[in-house]
DNA sequence: GCGGGGGGCGCC
DNA sequence: AAAGGGCGCCCCCCGC
């Protein structure tokens, strides 16, 4: 059973809907009970009867729950599981609002969704006064849409697992974005003012930055901007050095007195413009900094973020995350995951046994590197993107006479990509197909008159397009776990009461937590971490421990 | 003046 | 023989 809900906004009203609309709903869509209208004292009293609610959107509703008040236990999202849906039919990238799915199941025209970032103090879709012919009551939709969900999800008690661990992750992004990564800026800046120099007024570079430019110059004899690529590449080229990009690979291997300082020159150019005092002023609110996270924001069903660059934080700033009076961040992370994964899925026997080392590439290069861990990393590393080329390229030999079945598992993931094929995750994220370009280029490729360049283009676009397939199956398959361990985390976090989640990155969650609950916070990772193993990968032997480490910063965890 | 593309770099 | 996956965001640059 379900409990529909959708907010009642008022045009002329700001800060957010004043009612909701509640109905309950079976899973064949049937109204199980009258409609109820109301506020958030009713909301509150409703979240106490433990529904599943049902929501168009976790990002486009539940953020205003939450500001009444109303923290949700469980959720269907119509939104996320309908892009999971469409994928598998190959049709990502259309509407998945409740509002499209239920004009595709009704055969009318499908609108296109609501723009969260247009949202704010626009009247929602459905709640303009004219109502179009394509406008439809919002509960009404929400109850066709989780009928059709219903029906195609049908007995895949993977992609079941999947659409419930994807809900409560858009729970939990939600939560993420309301609470914030509690933020010291007074930390912050005394790292940015340690390295840059104090703040600038105007549009001054920070004193350490001007610095270097001058000696940037001096260097070279003349006038050169290092923020311009082109003034760099320029220079170096008058200099007599005939180089192509301005990378680090390239700066690194340069003898000119130049070089070193253009690169200390780009590393804190970096600080100032991505995480520098603008940053703060635009993404820190009360000691907090918010992110917006949007869970399946990748196509491998990674979360993105946005604004705030929420997935980026810089070790060099992360000292500034802090816990606050009376409470630790709690630091779980999935160490390795990605070849524990692919371990579990490619039920590969030695790779298995090794994943249950703590450190699987120390395992690795005892099996058959000769003791050689940052080589049997690279071996691994180089597996799973699709390196060919350079030392990794040699060592691949040696990882698939070692562990025949994983390395068969991503080739043949890279075989079905290079063919124009889709590949899915363990729980069944579905990869996007190509698209026309990339069809039409293979297709001339491998045509009879095809020149040289023609053949060799294809063939470049084949194997790239393969090293993305190859390279889903494990990162589509690792998000899956950690979406699972996420919302394991997650459910079971609500019995400690202040413990809330602040961060989630990919294989690595932080819990700001009352220091009386931290060490039980740690447990619930661990335990959670387990129960994630055995649910998206039942049978396997393979190991994804994370090891939490209770801490006053964020830095004081790596 | 604006927007998109590219170079570059941060994170996993 | 074969030139490593996924992102977001900054700046510059160029074309309109």
């Amino acid at each position: 059973m379900y409990l529909a809900v959708s907010p009642v906004v008022d045009p002329t009203a700001t800060g957010g809907p004043a009612h909701w609309r509640l109905r309950p709903v079976a899973p064949d869509g049937a109204a199980a009970g009258p409609e109820r209208r109301v506020d958030a004292a009713g909301l509150a009293g409703a979240e106490l009867e433990r529904p599943r609610w049902l929501m168009d959107a976790a990002a486009r509703v539940y953020p205003d729950l939450l500001a009444a008040g109303c923290p949700v236990r469980r959720s269907h999202d119509v939104t996320l599981t309908e892009r999971i849906l469409l994928a598998r039919d190959g049709r990502s990238g259309e509407p998945s609002s409740a509002a499209a799915v239920h004009a595709r199941a009704r055969g009318l025209t499908v609108p296109t969704d609501p723009d969260p970032a247009a949202r704010d103090g626009q009247p929602g879709l459905f709640e303009s006064g004219d109502a179009g012919p394509e406008q439809v009551d919002p509960l009404e939709a929400l109850a066709t849409a989780i009928a059709d969900q219903h029906r195609r999800i049908g007995s895949d008690n993977a992609l079941r697992l999947l659409v419930a661990a994807e809900s409560a992750s858009g729970l939990a992004a939600a939560e993420m974005g309301f609470a914030g990564l509690p933020w010291d800026v007074r930390e912050h800046d005394r790292l940015l003012t340690a390295a840059l120099g104090p703040r600038p007024v105007g549009g001054a570079r920070p004193v350490k930055l001007a610095a270097l430019a001058g000696q940037i110059s001096a260097a070279f004899g003349f006038e050169v901007n290092p923020d311009s690529v082109t003034d760099v590449r320029n220079a170096f080229r008058r200099s007599g050095f005939d180089i192509e990009s301005t990378g680090r690979w390239v700066l690194r291997e340069l003898a000119h007195p130049a070089a070193g300082l253009v690169l200390q020159y780009k590393e804190l150019s970096r600080l100032y413009t991505a995480n520098g005092w603008n940053w703060i002023a635009d993404w820190v609110r009360d000691g907090r900094l918010h992110s917006e996270f949007v869970p399946g924001g990748v196509v491998s069903g990674r979360w993105a973020t946005r604004g705030g660059g929420g997935l980026q934080i810089p070790r060099a700033i992360r000292a500034a995350a802090r816990a606050e009076p009376g409470y630790r961040l709690v630091v779980a992370d999935a160490a390795q995951l990605e070849p524990r994964v692919l371990a579990a899925l490619s039920a590969d026997p030695a790779l298995q046994a090794v994943s249950t080392d703590a450190d699987l590439y120390a395992g690795l290069a005892a099996d058959g590197f000769g003791g050689d861990r940052a080589a049997a990393k690279l071996a691994m590393l180089g597996a799973m993107y699709g390196q060919t080329s350079g030392e990794a390229g040699r060592l691949l030999g040696t990882l698939r006479s070692r562990y025949p079945a994983a390395v068969a598992c991503v080739e043949a993931a890279a075989r079905q990509g290079e063919a124009g094929g889709v590949v899915r995750s363990v729980l069944g994220r579905t990869s996007p197909p190509p698209g026309g370009t990339w069809r039409a280029v293979v297709a001339t490729g491998t045509d009879e008159t095809a020149s040289d360049a023609d053949r060799r283009r294809a063939r470049e676009y084949a194997r790239s397009w393969g090293r993305f397939t190859r390279n889903f199956v494990v990162q589509a398959s690792a998000a899956d776990w950690a979406a699972v361990w996420l919302s394991t985390l997650r459910r079971e976090l609500a019995s400690l009461s202040g413990a809330e989640l602040v961060f989630f990155q990919h294989d690595e969650v932080v819990v700001h937590a009352p220091q009386q609950h931290a060490a039980a916070v740690a447990e619930i990772a661990i335990e959670a971490a387990e129960q994630a193993r055995d649910l998206v990968f039942p049978g396997a032997t393979a190991s994804t421990p994370v090891r939490p480490m209770i801490v006053g910063g964020y830095a004081e965890a790596k």
